[in-house]
DNA sequence: AGCTATTGATAATA
DNA sequence: TTATTATCAATAGCT
């Protein structure tokens, strides 16, 4: 034998890796060791952690202790345990309105570890299979208590929308009030599709028609 | 001197730390290695990564690179650049509708790094103060094609809301339609809040009243 | 996917 | 919180 098979580790510049394979192995190799850090942490601390990773080849993956979607929920919520189901079925449902291909979660379950870990990745990975067919929304597993705390997110979200509209109707068009917070008459979201051009021009375009015929059932 | 002021690093087991002063500062020395291996992780790849801690005293620190909730967003919406605006809104929202003390952002914005990330870091945990006066709902800032495109979220949300409800209506209580697809009159909804004990029962029983009088503003 | 020489992270301590 | 240092743990380069 010669007298040495490998130089061993060796020091590198944090700086874009150009080999493409080389970056693939790294890439790899330090998002295990990134998420077993995240793991010892919180093991270690009692620390609550998400991680969300988009790979270079737009591949996702994540970490949650104890589950990515709650601590994520809290992040954006601000707001730990009150009406959580709210936001969550807005999250799950709007997640569920889009194809993904690729996901990979791994989320941790206190002293279970690797034990569970496994076994959770796996389901993980099983659920992110199914969520192919996201036509078939989940929506449709929430029972009417679910549905019915989404309708209260919706409305308190409409209500500000609404008031919000109005101001600012009332202060671009010649005072003109457009939007009835008096439930009067309905009259005034076709007023609103009539808005100076500006307006209409500066949409999307897409989905205006489609909404119409249902603002009597929950609403 | 005597031989050794230290004995060094030492092994330690992957399990709850019990001295609170030790936990305090283990938290803190990891979690700052924590971030940089995600920074390292972004750099030599050109990954992008978010991630958010909750110390075990409840405060949150966040990494992001680019931004936490522009990947964030990505990760919840699943749909990178097709109507980001509906779901940012929605959660810009309810973000803005909780106080929060404790937070603390490190977002990456490629090759600027140490130099950049200082006045990133100055820069959110000045957006944070400013988040301590939530009340000043952000959505006042929003203009009206923002406003519109928040509202088409809405209700591509709430057709998937009703028809659900009508199907689980129909199959529980006999039978009898009592949500309307075709927008007659609004008794629909008080037909729900007479439901069966155990709907009623089950739901949490907090914003019930609030939302009448706002069915006929933008919906 | 394994191996190992090295670098890099960090527990103990002040 | 910050600094030092002896060790331990992660990983770059190869197979």
């Amino acid at each position: 034998m010669t007298r040495k098979e490998s130089l061993g580790r060796q020091k590198i510049k944090i700086a874009k890796i150009k080999n493409k394979n080389n970056l693939q192995v790294t890439f790899s190799k330090r998002r295990v060791g990134l998420f077993k850090k995240a793991s010892e942490l919180c093991t270690l601390c009692g620390a609550e952690i998400a991680i969300v990773v988009f790979s270079p080849a737009r591949k996702v993956y994540s970490f949650g202790h104890p589950k990515v979607d709650i601590i994520l929920e809290r992040f954006l919520t601000r707001k730990p345990n009150l009406n959580p189901t709210g936001l969550h079925l807005v999250e799950a449902h709007r997640k569920a309105t889009i194809p993904d291909l690729n996901i990979q979660q791994m989320d941790m379950n206190d002293e279970l570890e690797a034990e569970r870990k496994r076994s959770e990745t796996l389901d993980e990975m099983r659920k992110a299979s199914q969520s192919q067919f996201w036509w078939e929304a989940p929506i449709e597993d929430l029972n009417l208590h679910e549905l019915q705390q989404l309708k209260d997110s919706m409305e308190e979200l409409k209500k500000t929308v609404t008031l919000q509209a109005n101001k600012l109707l009332i202060e671009n068009s010649n005072s003109m009030p457009l939007f009835g917070t008096s439930n009067s008459t309905r009259h005034c979201f076709d007023h609103y599709e009539m808005k100076p051009a500006h307006i209409i021009s500066a949409s999307s375009g897409s989905f205006h028609v489609h909404s119409y015929g249902y603002s009597h059932g929950l609403f």
